[in-house]
RNA sequence: GGGGGGAUUCCGGAGCGGUCAAACGGGGCAGACUGUAAAUCUGUUGGCACAGCCUUCGGAGGUUCGAAUCCUCCUCCCCCCA
């Protein structure tokens, strides 16, 4: 399967120019995606450009990531109804260096590779380029009728009659050509005749492929993918918490494997395609499974699964899956007495920590004080006995039903904690000292 | 400037002298059901020493055995007329 026939079962392709599937027949041909470096991690939204990158590599190509450490600097219109906050290039360095790190759990970079991916930063070949410098030689190859009949422009030009409209500089209407530039860059330097990206790119990559055609009476292409949705209509990738961060300290492993778990079943065999390298034949049987026992939500395990490995690594994916286990009710009190203190922090992360002196437990105490006097786990004395009154309160993973029965050395779990829940999710831990 | 209406527990909104910690709806919390979903049903929703007591109905006083409910003043909101 070449890697056009792999994206498009994949539900990865939008657009494409033709001819492109030709071209990648050709030996050592490189195409790239870029990324903003607006943030010092990845978010799932770049994922899909990511694994149209990991695709063309596993089909024999050179996949390029280009950080926009110049194009960041600028702001792409695209999708954008304002003006964009620019970055320092100091917040751009760093931003790179880490996402670096992260494209490396996805593409081949070793040395010895034949067709290793390269990670660009667009800032090296553009700082160079004086401003007379740049328009004179690209910019008189592309005319502004061109230029403003993109949407991405068009939107933002007072003239299209949108009220909303809120018109861009001259900073944000150059974008187009420095990202054409960086295809006319990469296609000199690299043999770079593909760029990809979401659908919302076409715009701007077709300006690079104009670039090529006319300065270099080239023959570039552009493939974009889909805008990935979901069935309920809300935006992909985001929960109330906001981004899922590919960073292990802005989304914990336990998040990041909660937000796929918790994908709906509509969306679940979409997902597993575009996110996971699983095979055409694997997917099916999965989704065969899962329709004989949706309950067991076999798509949605293995897509976390497979994500949150390929992200985190095994390890944090096996705490995920225990943390899940326990903080959804299934645990029991030896389960939470086998863990080890690491994988106790992993797993209530997150969650809020109470501490207090040890001697009172060890004296003994009862709940209502624990839990709404020297510790405000809950508001009120009364909110405790409401709650134990309606079957709602465990202690320890255990339910606890009788007001009278203290607290003491014999509810702390690993002579340390006490893990209280609220109803089924809700958990507070007090730490002893 | 004149006239009228209102301010109630998280929100909306009843109550108009005792039976009011205050109807009802929403929201919240919990339980059942379930797939860590949605819907539904049930309970609960001021505090505490919880079959009892204490503090709440814009604020301050007053009438009364007894006030969210009546009176006075104050603060703020809305409506109508000029």
């Amino acid at each position: 399967m070449n890697f056009i026939e792999e994206v498009k079962w994949r539900g990865m392709l939008h657009n494409i120019m033709p001819g492109t599937e030709e071209i990648l027949k050709e030996k050592n041909v490189a195409a790239y995606v870029g990324i903003d470096p607006t943030a010092d991690s990845l978010h799932i939204g770049h994922l899909v450009s990511v694994m149209l990158l990991k695709h063309f590599q596993r089909a024999g190509h050179r996949p390029v990531a280009v950080i926009g450490g110049a194009t960041g600097m600028i702001g792409d219109p695209s999708g954008k109804s304002e003006e964009r906050n620019l970055l320092t290039l100091d917040t751009i360095k760093h931003n790179q260096e880490a996402i670096k790190k992260q494209l490396e759990k996805f593409l081949d970079f070793s040395e010895d590779k034949e067709n290793k991916a390269l990670l660009l930063n667009n800032y090296d070949w553009m700082s160079k380029f004086s401003f007379l410098d740049f328009i004179r030689d690209v910019g008189k190859h592309i005319t502004v009728n061109y230029m403003i009949a993109k949407d991405s422009v068009k939107k933002r030009m007072n003239a299209s009659g949108d009220k909303d409209a809120e018109g861009l500089s001259f900073t944000e209407f150059s974008y187009q050509l420095v990202q054409g530039y960086d295809f006319l860059h990469l296609y000199k330097e690299h043999n770079c005749k593909l760029q990809m990206g979401g659908s919302d790119q076409w715009g701007n990559i077709t300006t690079g492929t104009e670039l090529i055609r006319r300065m270099l009476q080239g023959k570039a292409y552009a493939l974009t993918s889909p805008l990935i949705t979901k069935s309920d209509g809300k935006k992909f990738g985001k929960t109330e918490k906001g981004n899922i961060w590919l960073d292990p300290e802005k989304t914990s492993p336990y998040e990041f494997y909660q937000f796929w778990i918790n994908t709906g079943d509509d969306d679940a065999e979409k997902y597993l395609k575009i996110f996971t390298i699983l095979n055409k034949d694997e997917i099916e049987n999965l989704v065969k499974e899962h329709k004989e026992a949706p309950h067991t939500r076999i798509l949605q395990k293995k897509l976390a699964e497979e994500i949150t490995v390929m992200v985190h690594g095994k390890t944090a994916y096996d705490t995920a899956v225990t943390a899940s286990q326990i903080l959804f009710g299934k645990g029991t009190k030896e389960q939470l007495e086998t863990l080890d203190e690491k994988t106790f922090n992993d797993v209530f992360e997150g969650v809020p920590h109470f501490t207090v002196k040890k001697e009172i437990i060890e004296k003994g105490i009862n709940i209502f004080d624990l839990t709404a006097e020297i510790t405000p786990v809950f508001k009120s004395k009364g909110e405790v006995r409401r709650l134990i009154k309606d079957k709602g309160l465990s202690i320890n993973m255990e339910k606890f039903l009788n007001p009278d029965e203290p607290i003491n050395k014999k509810h702390l779990i690993n002579d340390k904690y006490i893990v209280i829940r609220q109803g089924k999710k809700k958990y507070s831990i007090i730490i002893t000292e």
